[in-house]
DNA sequence: ATAAATCTTGATCAAATGGTCAAGTGCGGA
DNA sequence: TCCGCACTTGACCATTTGATCAAGATTTAT
């Protein structure tokens, strides 16, 4: 059996550099035109590489795809881990909207990454959506339901509630032309505000006057 | 100048039944892997009709594309043209919303395709959000904002609102996948009911206890 | 029935595209 | 300095795919 120390995989720091330079060309290629419309060609071109030297760090196209979508999995999911059972609900699902739209307006590329992944049937991160997702979202049910119970929320469906945020929030990004072409190119704050008053607005034990 | 009766085109039997055909195969084929992704020969196979018959009804690949687009676009502006100003607000908003979500359930693949058009930049229907689209949000934006000064409804932005409705209902289309991998499927009468509780719990001028 | 128009398709083409390879270039450690 | 390994690339290949065409089959009108 030859050396075959495979698995530890020591980067080189060129190696560790173009790694990331692809990933960030092919984020921009793959949201603006989807796995399939998107080409080697394209992302190769966007960061200065050629083709076969692409190909050199990733085998396959495939694996490029894979890659840029693990990087940016972890940040989509984090603003959801941050629920706090113990403060405010009205005040953690404020902060949970904003934080949300603040990564649309942010990183609108990476929204429509995964609207285009998903709308797809999620070829390449079905096990994720049933796994860590689910698990993730079916934890934050129970913080939502408990707030229902103690009085301190309107009784709400948690899963549809949070579907409902992402698809507001995600709304901003991933039908970007839309907006722009309905209302011109939004101001930030005041979609913040819109988006608040529409999510949170029904749901205060309290409703404001 | 030979014979240039260009423009009357009356159409055969068999022409319109083939052009119907293939629309319905298009929607299917584009919606689940959009413009790029989607071939001739897949829709040439699924509605039995060779590639080059098809083409001789289409001629290219993006007058397919272009026609279904037309086709349901129509559709998809229905409900929202038939706000009535001088019914309930809180009615009328709820029927809307109620059609547009039965249209999501009834009709995913059309939302899909509209989705992954515009997720794209729009580069098929960029005059239509310009033009009609436009003018309708903006019409019915001003019957919601006459509803909000006559004390009808709390104060909420209405393109806005227009948003987030759209983005909710459509959600339970275009992230089936993931609704599925996290809540099963959907039981419709309990998503209308979420969903109007989510949209219409804060609007209602006399809020509900 | 029959001619004209419409419809249908096998064969084929050219371009685009994912991927390979052998031959170079240059960096980094001994 | 110099050797080995990581890196880079022009040329090339095979497949996919949008599109064409000429020839044949079928429908329609008279």
């Amino acid at each position: 059996m030859p050396k075959a120390e495979a698995k530890p995989e020591r980067k080189t720091r060129i190696q560790s550099q173009n790694e990331q330079i692809i990933l960030d060309a092919a984020l921009e290629v793959f949201s603006a035109y989807g796995y399939r419309g998107g080409t080697i060609d394209q992302i190769a071109a966007r960061c200065g590489l050629s083709k076969p030297n692409l190909l050199y760090y990733f085998r396959r196209k495939d694996d490029i795809y894979e890659a840029v979508l693990e990087r940016t999995l972890a940040d989509w999911l984090e603003p959801l881990r941050t629920l706090d059972p113990a403060a405010d609900p009205v005040g953690e699902l404020s902060r949970y909207i904003t934080a949300k739209l603040d990564m649309t307006f942010e990183r609108p590329a990476a929204s429509r990454l995964f609207a285009n992944e998903i709308l797809h049937g999620a070829p390449h991160i079905g096990k994720f959506l049933q796994g860590p997702l689910r698990e993730l979202v079916e934890a934050k049910a129970l913080v939502i339901r408990r707030w229902v119970a103690e009085g301190r929320l309107h009784p709400i469906e948690p899963t549809h509630f949070i579907f409902a945020i992402w698809a507001v929030t995600q709304h901003y990004a991933d039908f970007a032309v839309q907006v722009e072409a309905i209302a011109g190119t939004p101001d930030r704050a005041r979609v913040r505000r819109a988006v608040l008053d529409i999510l949170l607005g029904g749901i205060a034990a309290n409703p404001p006057a």
